[in-house]
DNA sequence: TAGCATGATTTGCC
DNA sequence: GGCAAATCATGCTA
């Protein structure tokens, strides 16, 4: 009885409907992949009709090898019935002897039925099995954020909300892509050098053109102080310098927001240095909220997760 | 096709 | 519950 609950619940038995869509469609669902999925959730479809079509084969077989056993035993127990007397409870007997022989052998095809749909299900539901790369804007976004607040990247739960967003996945996925990404950072920090190096230039860039268009708009809206061509002078020299010598946007905020000059105390890189990390190889305090950090700490703690 | 990259999962810790 | 670390499984590329 569970065994045909089962196949009908996932479409195998009973009336088709679309090969089981909706199961296709509960799977999809429950495996988390909101609209990605159209082509395994075919594929799925597929496989489905394919175990429902040869079930049913199977099936019909069976009933039709069933009826015509019954009539060569009802013939047999008629050719006897000339030499000795069979009572008619006797066919019955025979007859339902067959018929229980028979229903073993189909709920055997259902049991195997039921196991190739629970395998198809277990592939299809296995997350493993579809990974995705995630789209190249959505790693640069990531990538960004990551390196944009190197030293504590820990995103906050709507910073993770926001990132989910732009990127089209989900939190979790945010979560799992930081997760990874700070250990295999801290790992190989040399790996990622230049990518940190790349990110902190396009962010130098992005931060010098923020401030060029405030210097622009400042300039535009007080026409009449006497020293304002001078100071744009100075200032688009000043973002001139943050093009040619782009540090981290950590230390680029630090540096708009405090007029002074990153003193890296590694003293490695001169383009970037991992300055997030503690001597313990760890994000100064990995369970420290970054809102909690106090805003002396130095330059790295600057920032804030709700910046971007 | 091997080796690396990368997203997801598991395990153990706090 | 969030995190680090290890590991798995798949994708990508030379």
């Amino acid at each position: 009885m569970r065994l045909d609950n089962m196949l009908l619940a996932e479409g195998v038995s009973g009336p088709e409907k679309g090969g089981g869509s909706a199961a296709a469609a509960a799977a999809a669902a429950a495996a988390g992949s909101p609209a990605d999925n159209s082509i395994e959730h075919s594929d799925y479809r597929a496989k489905l009709s394919q175990i429902r079509q040869i079930y049913h084969t199977e099936l019909e077989k069976y009933e039709q090898a069933c009826n015509e056993f019954t009539t060569h035993v009802m013939n047999l127990l008629r050719e006897q019935s000339r030499t000795r007397p069979i009572s008619p409870k006797e066919i019955e007997r025979m007859v339902s002897i067959i018929h229980r022989k028979f229903s073993s052998i189909q709920m055997q095809l259902k049991q195997s039925t039921c196991e190739a749909v629970m395998i198809l299900r277990s592939r299809f539901l296995d997350a493993r099995r579809k990974r995705r790369n995630f789209s190249k804007q959505a790693t640069e976004i990531l990538n960004e954020y990551f390196y944009s607040h190197l030293s504590n990247p820990y995103p906050s739960e709507e910073a993770k909300e926001e990132l989910a967003k732009k990127c089209s996945i989900t939190v979790s996925q945010v979560s799992n892509w930081f997760g990874n990404k700070r250990i295999r950072y801290k790992k190989n920090i040399g790996k990622f050098q230049e990518e940190a190096n790349l990110y902190a230039a396009k962010t130098a860039v992005t931060a010098a053109h923020a401030v060029a268009a405030a210097v622009q708009n400042s300039q535009t809206n007080s026409p009449t102080t006497p020293n304002s061509g001078n100071e744009f002078h100075m200032l688009n020299m000043f973002v001139l310098d943050f093009l040619l010598y782009p540090l981290q946007v950590d230390t680029l905020r630090h540096v708009i927001s405090q007029t002074a000059g990153y003193n890296d105390a590694l003293g490695g890189n001169p383009m970037y240095s991992p300055h997030g990390l503690n001597g313990n190889g760890g994000w100064h305090d990995a369970t420290t909220p970054s809102s909690v950090i106090s805003p002396t700490e130095g330059p790295g703690s600057v920032h804030s997760d709700t910046s971007n």
